[in-house]
DNA sequence: AAGACTTTTTTCGAGCCTCGAAAAAATAGT
DNA sequence: ACTATTTTTTCGAGGCTCGAAAAAAGTCTT
């Protein structure tokens, strides 16, 4: 059951708290951290203190601040860049990509390779992301040690975050990335879905349009989703869940890649759009090799006329639609970024989304509901994984105070 | 923002922590109090003398326990039913029912009559539940005075739980039930939905299976659905959410109450079931006239023999299915209760259900998912209302300590 | 340029709260 | 009657946050 609270929970939670309130708003003053959190003054000022004498946060120069105003100038803190370094890594689609970042989120290194993920081999996958995080993190001992690596990838992960248990962009199941590189590396780990990691991004970005709850979708050749409720990522119970493109669509409809019939994906998904747009059957077997390019010229000949590229766009529009409907049906109507190649086409989809939204129980309102598109995904997911990795580091080891790391303590003697 | 948290809510915080324990466990000594708080034993002792003093917990009678083991006795603690007293109500259609109920969730009185849901006006409507109530509370002052009316209804409020936004039973909308109460009889109201009481209720009833992730799915006129994760009764984010019967089953498919189409109720509701087995079309107008009794001999006959009847049931299977299986793909699989007279024909349904789970994404293990079906709704509704209520004055009332409540400062003077 | 004014930040003592250790209480065994 | 055992209370210590007051660091005014 529910813990109670010690008193030295409190101080944790404070520090936690501060830390956070610098980390969103990037270089408020004491003042300002006392009113967005409510403490007063004297325990913002003395946490500010630790926090400062830790290394943690530091003040800005005096002459940073223009806004000359009367009395004693605001002194902004802002996070020492040096206080911690984190690794995010993403893997998808024939693409491996790691970058090195310091506390304050900057970027240090970055590297990345394409790889052959439907074919390569279970241990060679495994021994090509070790290798390239070894690579990163040479030479950084003491405290430019990496304290998290977040790992993001395409499919499903188990509610830890601690295994891969199924991508459709290799055959290898259940392979547990993140006891693999604590042993490798002696680094926490936590294995992410990059739509999440999606989700947790925009939440950074712009924190006014997507704050207690929207949803991001990609669109590519598979489709996911990432869902914030009430401020929360929304995650499975035992997985890492939201897997929006297999909801059913059709009962007994078209093929997906995942062997079922009927998925959102098997509509929307790029080889079911290319599929339509052949004029194949939707029960033929769903094709693995569907270029960015391809799909491109699909979507130019969908906008010179009508014909059946454009007829398989608003299936794809049709289903997707549908399927936000059936969610709002359940939630309630939230702001919608749809992220990735997919969304560059998404002129051609728009129109039969909405009509298909404003169908079902969710669709009072369609018109009022918000979309964004986001064409690149990458630098999203792997913003999402770096907000991850140092909110962790934040909450997890920074507010726990001095003593608890050893790390730092180093630093002092 | 997130607030800081200050030293007094330390307190209010483990005040509620014991009251809740013991309103979980019954009758817990101190010793395990402590121990389920992971609070220091001084402390459980200090609050729980406090809580004591307040009248909110009392001692039990030293005989009670049989269990002689060595060393002192252990004394137990339980609620004072005499601390508080809260209301619940329960409009449903035809009829309307209340009732009062002490601390500790003991019957005081009840009360309920039929009541013609579908052509009362407005006000006659409002004027039988005030008076109902009054009914209820003549008499009772000072400690005695109720602190809390929870009111359920089929249907959906807003998300603050004060107005009813529209119901299936009534062609009212907008009635804000919980202002109007508030003004009339002068106690803190909420009006929730009739499934998320009763996915409350089941949490108090059974919390070994019903624990951190379930779903309660009403079957009768509608459908209603009330939705737990992660421990928490899950809402939309503008009203009360959980519209699964308004999830689309199949685009352009039969035409539903809502006057959309598809949607599971309008294959799985009581009329939608009745329309299949008399071979109406699925775009007839719903009927509202189809009784309890009606639907028992429905029942019969598809138990007795292939027919309209009965695969009428297995359309009605067949939606639930699915739509199981897409909140499947979304969440992860959990323990579901199916409640009211439509499972009593539970046994017609399962096997189309367990088909059309394992058609989608959440099938994997579609042998595996428990179903449970209470068929009398109306007991599990008035449960629910009730915990809510009481846990209501537990954490908002009793857990900021005495002197903030000035009903129970008259009882010390 | 000196003093007045304003705003931010720090300092300091008070008041709570939780905790651990020790004491007290209450009962069963011997 | 005395010992062992377990529960509960008591008590002092240590921390934390808070409000008020003081200190600090500027701008404005004359």
């Amino acid at each position: 059951m529910t813990a109670g609270i010690r008193h030295d929970d409190l101080r944790r939670r404070n520090r936690g708290l501060v830390i956070a309130a610098v980390r969103r708003a990037g270089q408020p003053s004491r003042t300002e951290i006392a009113s967005t959190t409510r403490l007063s003054h004297s325990t913002i000022s003395a946490i500010s203190a630790d926090l400062i004498d830790e290394g943690i946060l530091a003040e800005a120069k005096a002459g940073e601040h223009a806004n000359a105003r009367r009395g004693r100038p605001q002194v902004g803190l802002s996070l020492n860049p040096e206080a911690a370094t984190v690794i995010v890594a993403v893997l998808s689609l024939n693409e491996l990509s790691a970058a090195t970042i310091n506390y304050s989120g900057g970027l240090i290194a970055e590297e990345s390779r394409t790889l052959a993920t439907a074919t390569i081999s279970r241990d060679d996958l495994i021994a090509e992301l070790v290798a390239m995080l070894c690579r990163l993190t040479a030479g950084m001992e003491g405290r430019a040690r990496p304290l998290r690596i977040v790992l993001a990838i395409q499919g499903i992960t188990d509610a830890d975050a601690r295994t891969m248990l199924w991508s459709p962009i290799t055959p290898h199941k259940d392979v547990p990335f993140a006891e693999i590189l604590e042993r490798k590396l002696g680094i926490p780990t936590t294995v992410e879905n990059d739509c999440n990691m999606m989700a947790v991004a925009l939440r950074w970005r712009d924190p006014a349009r997507y704050r207690a709850d929207f949803i991001a979708i990609l669109l590519s050749h598979g489709i996911g989703m990432g869902l914030v409720l009430k401020g929360n990522l929304f995650t499975g119970t035992r997985s890492s869940g939201g897997e929006f493109g297999h909801v059913i669509h059709r009962p007994d409809g078209a093929l997906c890649r995942c062997g079922r019939r009927g998925c959102i994906e098997a509509y929307a998904g790029d080889y079911a759009i290319w599929r339509n747009a052949q004029g194949k059957s939707e029960l033929s077997t769903p094709e693995d090799g569907v270029q960015p390019e391809d799909m491109k010229q699909l979507a130019e000949r969908a906008r010179a006329a009508e014909g059946p590229e454009r007829e398989a766009y608003r299936k794809a529009g049709t289903a997707i639609g549908y399927g936000i409907g059936s969610l709002f049906a359940l939630i309630d109507p939230a702001p919608i970024a749809f992220v990735g190649a997919g969304a560059a086409a998404f002129d051609l989809l728009e129109p039969a989304i909405r009509a298909a939204i404003a169908e079902t129980a969710g669709g009072q309102h369609s018109d009022a509901i918000a979309f964004d598109t986001i064409p690149d995904e990458l630098p999203l997911i792997r913003q999402g994984c770096a907000m991850r990795a140092l909110t962790y580091v934040d909450q997890e080891i920074f507010a726990d105070g001095y003593p608890a790391s050893p790390l730092l303590q180093a630093d002092i003697a």
